[in-house]
DNA sequence: AGAATACCTACTAAAATAGTAGGATTAATA
DNA sequence: TATTAATCCTACTATTTTAGTAGGTATTCT
């Protein structure tokens, strides 16, 4: 059971902008900070901007902000933009193609509960 | 983030035989009932054998038994046996390799206690 | 002796992951 | 206007993981 490190450095590459929050800030800096390909941070932010999570800018004085306040994003938005809906299980997400009433869902389903409420209780705001 | 499909037939496979508890079942039952290959179910067993969650017994009229009470068997052993050890980011795990204090690693530390805390608060015997 | 079962090793096709590469577009500044 | 520094976009690829399959061996009851 793993998430994927693309979740981890797209949460990670959220905290450093929450903490320069609101001012802008261009990918090569971040790239520099947290030790990531800028290449690959492209990529990410791409992402994070069509989920409507950062405001970019482009040409000579570009870069990122959140487009939040840190305050109103949860950390369970940027890993499930990053990595997908949470669901631990096929069965856990919606339907269970069984015919029998399978037992063993109900541990799917109550850890997606858990996780979710787990991961959409940590605000970005107190991660900085 | 999903678990591997082996932690789920694991499972499955686990709260069937408890069904049966402490009679003795064979795979091709098993694999009949829950529609699963035999030749996986005899891989998955092996691990389940190893690890020692069940017992078995050779030849004519052999077969599985769990080796505890479903009472004492938890679906986070089933599930870390077949899955690997419970951890959604590296860092988790123990060890991050990161100089900076890494403030995103608290959201997997927490998590990884969450989902431990769900999993192995969930026994086999509830599943039946 | 035969049949049914667990046990073991090795292989493989497909999918997901974690990036890399090369360029196009935009906007400030010299 | 030319340069430069930034975002934006598409495509590719090597590696790893997953989810099984195949074929045979060992054991034990009848």
């Amino acid at each position: 059971m793993k998430f994927s490190t693309r979740a981890g450095y797209g949460l990670r590459a959220m905290v450093n902008l929450a903490k320069n929050h609101p001012r802008r800030k261009n990918l090569q800096e971040i790239s520099k900070e947290e030790g990531m390909s800028l290449k690959y941070l492209e990529q990410l932010f791409r992402i994070l901007k069509k989920n409507n999570l950062v405001v970019s800018r482009k040409g000579r004085v570009g870069g990122y902000v959140l487009a939040k306040n840190p305050k109103f994003i949860r950390a369970g938005e940027i890993i499930e933009i990053m990595d997908g809906p949470i669901a631990p299980m096929e069965c856990a997400g919606g339907r269970c193609d069984m015919k029998c009433s399978c037992a063993s869902s109900v541990v799917w389903i109550k850890l997606r509960q858990q996780i979710k409420k787990t991961l959409y209780g940590i605000k970005l705001s107190e991660l900085i």
